[in-house]
DNA sequence: ATGGTTGTTCCACAA
C-alpha cells in the first residue's frame, strides 16, 4: 500500500500535473491533497475519478482545502480538527480507507511569528496533538500527512541562518512536531534516511530557491506504531517540481507492507 | 532592509 501526501497550490491551476501524476504506473493508492484553494463544487471530481480515485473533498473558497483520493472508497470520519467549533479554515479531513486511519492535514503557516497567525498555528497544533492522543489509543494503524508547515530539525532547511525568523522554524513550531514524536509517532521519510540526509519538499518561487536547492521538509507521513511496523520504503518525488508551472511543493510518499 | 514569485480575489492577502 503506497501512501502519498501532496500540496498543490490551487488544485485548478494544477490540476494537469495532478492527473497526469495519478496516472503514472507507480501512482499510490492513497494521496493525501493540501491547498486545494476552491470549493468542492469546483474540484475536478469527475476527472479524478477516471483517473482510478475516489475523492473525499472539504474545500473553500480561494484558501486552504483538503482532500483524501482513494483507490477503494474511502468513509468519511472527521471534516474538521476537533478542539474550536468556531474554527472555520478547511485543514483537516479525516477517513478510514484500506485498513488504515488517514488523516490530512493542512496546518497553519503562522507568518509573521508573533501575529495572530502565529497564535492560531500554535492552538491549531495543541488540538492536533490531543487529536492524536485519541488516534493513537485505538492502537489501529494511523496516517497523520500533509503540509506540516513545520521544518523539523535544522537538517530539514537549506540554511537554518536564512530561515531563522521564520514561523516554520520557531522553537514553539518544532516543539509542537516533536510532542507528537515524544508521543510515539514515526516521522516516516526520517526514519529510513537518518542525518545527513536531505529531502526538502517544498522550495519558495521567490530568489530561484529551487534551481539552487534552497528548499526545505515541511511535508510528511507520520505513522502510528502498528502503521510504523509496516514501514517499507519512503521517498520524495522531485519530478513534480521540475515541471512548468509547479505546485511549490512536491510528492512525499511511504511503502507499507500488507497487514499481517 | 528590501524584494524576489505565484494563486485567488478584488483593487489586497496569503503563502
Amino acid at each position: 500500500m503506497r501512501i502519498a501526501t501532496w500540496n498543490v497550490n490551487s488544485v485548478r491551476a494544477r490540476r494537469r500535473h495532478l492527473l497526469d501524476w495519478l496516472g503514472r504506473p507507480d501512482a499510490p493508492d492513497i494521496v493525501l491533497l493540501q491547498e486545494l484553494k476552491t470549493e468542492e463544487a469546483a474540484f475536478p471530481a469527475m476527472e479524478v475519478r477516471a483517473a482510478g480515485y475516489h475523492a473525499l473533498v472539504v474545500g473553500q473558497k480561494g484558501y486552504n482545502g483538503v482532500a483524501i483520493l482513494s483507490r477503494a472508497p474511502a468513509v468519511e470520519r472527521l471534516r474538521a480538527l476537533p478542539g474550536d467549533e468556531a474554527d472555520n479554515q478547511a485543514r483537516y479531513v479525516e477517513a478510514e480507507c484500506g485498513g488504515l486511519i488517514v488523516a490530512c492535514v493542512y496546518c497553519p503557516n503562522g507568518n509573521p511569528v508573533g501575529s495572530a497567525k502565529f497564535a492560531y498555528k500554535l492552538a491549531w497544533m495543541d488540538r492536533l496533538a490531543r487529536h492524536a492522543e485519541t488516534l493513537f489509543a485505538t492502537e489501529r494503524p494511523v496516517v497523520i500527512g500533509g503540509d506540516w508547515n513545520i521544518c523539523p530539525t535544522a537538517e530539514d532547511a537549506w540554511d537554518e541562518k536564512a530561515m531563522a525568523a521564520d514561523a516554520l522554524c520557531q522553537p514553539e513550531s518544532r516543539a509542537a512536531w516533536r510532542r507528537l514524536i515524544w508521543a510515539g509517532w514515526t516521522d516516516s521519510w526520517r526514519a529510513l534516511n537518518p542525518p545527513p540526509a536531505r529531502g526538502y519538499t517544498y522550495w519558495d518561487y521567490q530568489g530561484g530557491a529551487w534551481a539552487q536547492d534552497h528548499g526545505l521538509r515541511i511535508d510528511a507521513l507520520v505513522l502510528s506504531p502498528v502503521a510504523a511496523e509496516r514501514l517499507a520504503a519512503a521517498g520524495v518525488d522531485r519530478a513534480p517540481r521540475a515541471l512548468d508551472g509547479a505546485s511549490d511543493h512536491t510528492p512525499v510518499w511511504c511503502e507499507l507492507d500488507d497487514a499481517a
